[in-house]
DNA sequence: ACATGCTCTGAATCTGATTCAGAATATGGT
DNA sequence: ACCATATTCTGAATCAGATTCAGAGCATGT
């Protein structure tokens, strides 16, 4: 009876499908424009149809974001893995953050507007389950770094416990992320290459908290070589091509 | 003719009456249940005469926020004739983060959804600009400091320009107030005073960058002593009362 | 008291999400 | 192959709620 496998093949290729559509509308209408009967009309079927996928345009959303987030998930993983010191790779977090970002240009819009309370609450149950799930690994990783970072002795005489000072590196890098995406306020100042400033951020925040440095030099020229070696070992990937 | 200045006075109150109303209603039944409707009933008024006010919901939500903003900025200007060094404002700027989300719970429900493409597209322009307008002194506040630390020989050959260096200090406070907001994530973290950790942050980013130190300790009762007193002399404000 | 010009009103309109009765299709037994 | 039954798909009809605007109500000046 392989019959009902195939079934449930073309169905998440549906799904699937019914996403890959809504993540083009909103590149060419806008997120502000996105309307069901368009998905649905888009893909060839029938609004009941896109219904019996998503129970709300919200849901619908939040799945989206859902599986953005799985790559996010998978940058972060490859760090987790990552042989190098962790003070490499907390940067490396940073760096991971920063290329996904390059590389999901519309997660930044999107997930600012569905995981507000509005989206949020209105997506069903099961769905916001399915974030929460798929984001979880996320906070773990960095966690884990500096877990090890305090055993091995990187990371001396701490003050806070593991997981107060993985809440620093979270909020430089997701507070950079929301300023940079801000309508009108990077504009205002006079900052050029944004995600080589985050990353120096984090470079001082780790020297603050004592957490022992990387070998090469502090000086621009050297930090640039270092986040495009982490670029490359970790995530074939050019630095600074923006 | 003072009947026109009472006729302009008598709109404003209306329409101030119409943004306590929608904070009300927010508060009663969240955002995701907020009605233009029930917001001119609770206010005795036809829906008409709300839409003469405000040119879309958005628009009102838009409002709601740039009024908020406002008070955001007045804390902030309080840090700005602070006298005290550069490095105890730095700080101060984090407590005033602090202090406004505290004493506004309701704004970064409000601010994340309205600054979202979906509702800043749709409200008018004159109320973006509005809003740009009102939020503009943020930060130039902090441009100032970081300048005048510089200048003051308090912060010796940075790398980085004052915007840059600004970012840095935006960043810890925008991404950590999103991390406290973010559902179900601090949650799954043991942090249990928010934002002692947060000021904890400011300082070792303060550090990392050389910035000249505050007299006091650096241990944890110290790091306390100090935002209560920032708390008395800028704020009036008892400090950790969460 | 009346003409004129603002303001306010709320029923009517409009948009777009959501539903669900029935059509279309698949399955399984004869 | 044919029919009965179950499953899936459809899209017109429904519904919610934002938005509009023709006309009622009110103020002002003569």
């Amino acid at each position: 009876m392989g019959t009902h496998e195939r079934r449930q093949r073309e169905i998440a290729e549906r799904e699937r499908r019914f996403l890959d559509t809504a993540q083009l509308l909103i590149v060419e209408d806008g997120l502000l424009n996105l309307q069901m009967s368009k998905i649905a009309a888009r893909c060839e079927y029938a609004v009941g149809t896109l219904y019996l996928h998503f129970e709300s345009k919200e849901d619908l959303l939040l799945a989206l974001v859902t599986r953005q987030v799985q790559e996010h998930v998978e940058l972060f993983e490859r760090v987790a893995t990552w042989k190098a010191p962790t003070r490499m790779r907390m940067l490396a977090i940073g760096v991971a953050d920063m290329i996904f970002v390059r590389r999901n240009p519309l997660y930044f819009r999107v997930a600012q507007y569905s995981l507000c309370e509005v989206v949020w609450d209105a997506a069903s149950a099961a769905r916001r389950e399915a974030f929460l799930k798929a984001t979880r690994p996320m906070g773990a990783v960095v966690s884990d770094i500096v877990t090890k970072a305090i055993a091995d002795g990187e990371l001396a005489r701490p003050e806070m416990n593991a997981d107060e000072l993985s809440t620093g590196l979270w909020s430089i890098c997701m507070g950079f992320q929301k300023m940079v995406h801000a309508q009108g306020v990077l504009e205002d100042f006079e900052v050029p290459q944004p995600y080589q400033v985050m990353c120096g951020h984090i470079q001082h925040w780790l020297n603050g908290l004592g957490w022992k440095p990387i070998s090469s030099g502090s000086n621009p020229a050297a930090e640039e070589r270092l986040i495009q070696q982490i670029c490359d070992e970790v995530f074939d990937e050019a630095a600074f091509s923006v």
